[in-house]
DNA sequence: TTTTATTACGCAACCGATTGCGTAAAAAAA
DNA sequence: TTTTTTTACGCAATCGGTTGCGTAATAAAA
């Protein structure tokens, strides 16, 4: 009952032809005044809509950017994706997300299905254990923006979306040390990951600039995941040189971290100062306070956004692949600081 | 120079018609095998890729779902999306995500866009202050399937997916009775909004079961923000009758009222009993932990995801509009029991 | 061997726009 | 008034698949 109508029955009803009804609705300077407000109205009257599968066939585009994150829900992420998606749809693209769930296979399969699926553009950031680059060499031969942002990788004409981990790394860890600590513990995520593994570099870095040696045991590499704390309380109890630093990577682990050792009756930040990553809300929220690196998700997410846009309108410039660096912060709060 | 093959091309490699280069590559019957194997040999060895704008185009078919939420950055929501990702990426299909950012402006503006971009299905959690439907119409019209979830309306043949509110305002609200509470505060959402209005009417009810009586004072609309806070924590301080008791119709909104609360010198949960919603992250990790309802956003989404798959499949039964209630469960921790 | 039923494929219309090229009509210049 | 330039549109090809219908070739039945 309720037919789709076409250019071709607005051209009917008008007795013009579909190009110049095309041509009215896109404004296209060679049709006259009159004949485009006809046009227009004839199109509110029967309620015209056009049809994108056409307009994507015949232009060869869509409209659409991909997305591949690892996780949507995390904290993180969906604030980059909350960015990400207000910017590119204050431009006009939609927006389609998919998620790896950490595993190399799927992140293939998703670039594969979101190619064939003819986005304009695609946003990643990689999976722990993508170790090959195959997947994306679609995107760089046909010339399709594809930018990389916090879990990145280098390949040739593609942004990066950073925050210097390494530095924020180094200014978590000397915090630490500023505040008198002498054992510290790094307990990272895991060390394929540029994110993780260049934050441990700054946790070296500082423990080297004030004559702290590295040693192994350092460092804990763990998954972030809840399961893990009593490993990591175990491995804190069982140090013969009682740990007084944490450098946590991530602010919820951080936050379970500290229920834990709160229950062993370990005094924060007395018995042991601790700093986590991200500023996660639940940091200021938990007892006591987490110390932090602000990670502006959200912000990442615009920066991606407009890279994308940018990207896609400005079509000449060749931009060489450029990297954009975020500037974070650190946040003391009383898990570092009496 | 790495043209794009398209089945033209592989008809004229092959010596056959495009038709059965079509037909061979969906496996359709009236093909010999042989053939087909002629044509997927001949595909990979030119690197064929299917032209989805073409496909589109052809069959009025997008294999695309469109999801309209306020918010993408919240747990609670990224949690749902988490769910329909993973639901209907494993049928085939593909996500387009859009925010309403709370406006109904812009959830008209995206219910259009993705009717526009031809979704085959709709999935919306609404915006507080939407309160006309008409961006609706479209998809009831065309017969694609439409799905409420979480903040939901009723129109006709469209499904919704949602938890019991106004029972799970009961159960928690009893359990603050049940721990002694005789004066109760609600901090509610924004009641025009169905979740929070339910679950106010729980709240009522359970009052109502006890002999207590409800009073306007007993409950404080906000907007869950926490700039609300200090607002919350003079009107508790203000009352003539000392309140015991809350209900925060969030678990974050909760942690904050903890901390605030704290700072003033209630003992929780001796002076002052708290239970949240939804079963945040936050919840276990607050001093003392937020006894809460575990709201399952997850698998809410997977819900969600089945359900349109399954419009999308059994597309001969008109089934009458289903509403599908998720199970809740009442978490009781420390900040409501000693 | 002839007739009937299958199988395997080709033909061409169709989906609904976009766009380069050509030209009649109107406006400007000669 | 005639010629030249603009303006405003129409025509038809194109994008790359899908699919109903028709038929030659092969297999099965008579």
């Amino acid at each position: 009952m309720d037919k789709k109508i076409t250019i071709y029955d607005l051209a009917k009803a008008l007795g013009v032809s579909a190009g110049t009804v095309s041509r009215s609705l896109n404004n296209h300077r060679s049709i006259s005044d009159k004949t485009k407000q006809r046009v227009i109205a004839k199109a509110n009257e029967l309620g015209y809509q056009t049809n994108k599968f056409a307009v994507n066939l015949s232009t060869q585009k869509s409209n659409t950017i991909g997305v591949i994150v690892p996780k949507l829900n995390s904290i993180f992420m969906s604030d980059v994706l909350a960015g990400i998606e207000k910017t590119v749809n204050e431009a006009g693209y939609n927006l389609i997300i998919s998620q790896s769930l950490e595993m190399m296979e799927k992140e293939k399969l998703n670039a594969k299905t979101l190619y064939n699926s003819g986005v304009d553009a695609l946003l990643v950031s990689l999976a722990y254990d993508t170790n090959d680059f195959d997947h994306f060499a679609y995107y760089i031969r046909h010339n399709i923006p594809l930018i990389f942002l916090d879990r990145v990788h280098n390949l040739p004409n593609c942004s990066t979306i950073i925050i210097n981990n390494k530095q924020a790394g180094f200014e978590a860890t000397e915090h630490l040390i500023e505040q008198g600590c002498k054992n510290l513990l790094c307990i990272s995520g895991n060390l394929k990951r540029n994110v993780y593994s260049e934050r441990l570099m700054g946790f070296k870095e500082a423990l080297a600039k004030h004559q702290m040696k590295f040693k192994k045991s350092n460092c804990l590499e763990t998954e972030l995941d809840p399961n893990d704390v009593p490993k990591v309380i175990n491995y804190i109890k069982n140090q013969k040189q009682a740990i007084d630093g944490l450098f946590v990577a991530s602010d919820t682990f951080a936050a379970h971290c500290i229920k834990a050792l709160k229950k062993e009756h370990f005094r924060i930040p007395e018995d042991i100062k601790i700093i986590g990553f991200n500023n996660d809300p639940i940091s200021e929220l938990v007892t006591p306070p987490l110390s932090t690196i602000n990670y502006p998700g959200y912000e990442m997410g615009v920066l991606a956004g407009q890279s994308v846009i940018s990207q896609l309108n400005g079509s000449l410039d060749l931009q060489p692949a450029n990297s954009i660096t975020l500037r974070h912060q650190l946040i003391i709060r009383e898990s570092t600081h009496i």
